[in-house]
RNA sequence: GGAGAGGUGGCCGAGUGGUCGAAGGCGCACGCCUGGAAAGUGUGUAGGCGGGAAACCGUCUCCAGGGUUCGAAUCCCUGUCUCUCCGCCA
């Protein structure tokens, strides 16, 4: 959510940072509508203050047993109080006006953001590791020999539907040792706090990572209208929701290893052989709350957080930085990391991490103290370290062997009780 | 599912119709004390919104929304959340 008053103060800055997304003269109605709101409030206030001072007089009229001017004071006051309520609903839904256009406006780019239109125009920043050459043609994941067996999208289909996979043996294997791996590498090496969230998660959270009001199709509700998570970036985020913390507290770090689930709504038709688009998947999520000052440096802290884990496991990657056609709605700026995938000759993003300034802040209310004992807006970062179905994905197209078989990645081999391979018959040697 | 209790400031916790934005404690800030610290001690310390260059002023807020009343943290209704006990259950 905007800052009023910023849009107000420089009207121009935020337009043209709005153009950027494609939304033009974005200020204009928050304008008239603040200043609606701001002179409703004025007259209301000033008819509350007028009627405060009657009871006042009142309750002193009263004591002093003065019958006569208590009752010709009370009629007075009686006679406004209609007029001073009705007043004050007009500024009250004046207000809530306001507050509905800024919440559905999506979060402007910082300036260092590409401008451009779609993913063709996001900029390149890191190029790592070479793609591995093949002397045979290089499969997609599902139509390699000795995973075939382990991932079913059949017997999936029967329980669920599309988008969904029945894991087992080797496959399901790696699958979890590729989560704990991750898990361990955050809370181990890069200082992240191990969390174990809900996700199923109210309205409010759904709200304070701008899932909701607009993304509602996006995710699954239950019949008591509760949310499946999307990501644990929710449950995480969330954390600090309505919280006015101590500065001290801050940077909070947080991983969490969670299904997600997303009804993937506009996606008919895209993806849709093999595992790698699924209406639930497992996601290990890094979350930083952390002071205005530095949410920079750690955005480019997180992004190298889920950078190690591809390198440990000797993957070939690039960053790219989205330009402002192609951010989510939340972000400021976001990185997104690319796995190279030889079955489909090409990059495919793995990670998106995002710092949100503090467009979340706002909607949760989540504040700290200053420094100079003034609550101010913390600021939110969140990114995906790794996506783990995406990752297995990766894994077994990397390491797959003429014969049908995977070579797996030594950083794994802790995770697999000294397994390094996936046999053509899809067992685990 | 049944029964009950309760939501007060950054935190804990008093307060059952006015003088209450709210005692007290903790925390925090500044000072005194100290060689320095701890302890002790003094003072200060809610947030949102609106106005104002500022000082400051107004207004709202004791879970939320309604109601009673001249006046509500306090009484009534509804919602919501939390907790306890019983039942069921991973």
């Amino acid at each position: 959510m905007h800052d009023i008053r910023a849009i107000r103060e420089n009207p121009a800055a935020f337009d043209a940072a709005m153009a950027k997304l494609g939304i033009s003269d974005a200020s204009s109605e928050l304008l008239s509508v603040d200043e609606a709101r701001r002179a409703a409030i004025q007259v209301a206030e000033t008819m509350k203050a007028a009627g405060n001072a009657a009871a006042k007089e009142i309750g002193a009229a009263k004591a002093a047993g003065d019958d006569e001017a208590f009752n010709r004071l009370r009629a007075e006051v009686a006679d406004t109080k209609k007029a001073t309520a009705e007043q004050e609903q007009i500024a009250k839904d004046l207000d809530a006006k306001l507050r509905d256009l800024l919440m559905s406006l999506p979060n402007r780019p910082y300036d260092d953001v590409p401008e451009g239109t779609d993913e063709n125009d996001n900029v390149e920043l890191k190029r790592h590791g070479t793609p591995p050459t093949f002397d045979f043609q290089p499969k997609e994941h599902f139509e390699i020999k000795g995973v075939k067996g382990g991932m079913d999208f059949e017997t999936a289909a029967k329980l669920s539907g599309s988008r969904f996979v029945l894991m087992s043996g080797a496959v399901a294997r790696v699958h979890r040792a590729l989560a704990q791996f991750m898990l361990d590498t955050h809370t181990e090496e890069n200082g992240l706090t191990e969390t174990i969230p809900p996700i199923l998660v109210r309205d409010e959270a759904m709200y304070g990572t701008n899932q909701l009001p607009k993304f509602a199709e996006d995710s699954y509700q239950t019949r008591e209208g509760m949310w499946l998570i999307p990501t644990s970036e929710v449950s995480l985020t969330n954390i600090v929701a309505g919280e006015l913390i101590n500065e001290d507290y801050l940077p909070r770090r947080y991983v969490a290893h969670t299904n997600c689930f997303r009804s993937e709504a506009g996606s008919a038709g895209r993806d849709t052989s093999g595992m790698l688009r699924q209406h639930q998947f497992e996601k290990v999520e890094m979350v930083s709350i952390t002071h205005p000052t530095t949410s920079d440096v750690e955005h480019a802290r997180m992004t190298a957080c889920a950078e190690g884990i591809l390198e440990r496991l000797g993957l070939a990657y690039r960053t790219v930085v989205l330009c402002t056609g192609d951010m989510g709605f939340g972000a400021r700026r976001t990185h997104d990391i690319e796995v190279w995938l030889p079955g489909q000759d090409t990059y495919r993003e793995i990670s998106s991490v995002s710092t949100c300034g503090d467009f979340q802040a706002r909607r949760m209310n989540a504040r700290f103290r200053g420094e100079d004992g003034k609550p101010q807006f913390v600021h939110t970062l969140n990114g995906s370290g790794l996506a783990v179905g995406r990752c297995l994905i990766a894994v077994l197209e990397n390491g797959q062997t003429e014969d049908g078989g995977v070579n797996l990645p030594e950083a794994l081999t802790p995770w697999l009780g000294g397994k390094t391979r996936i046999t053509p018959e899809g067992t685990l040697a």
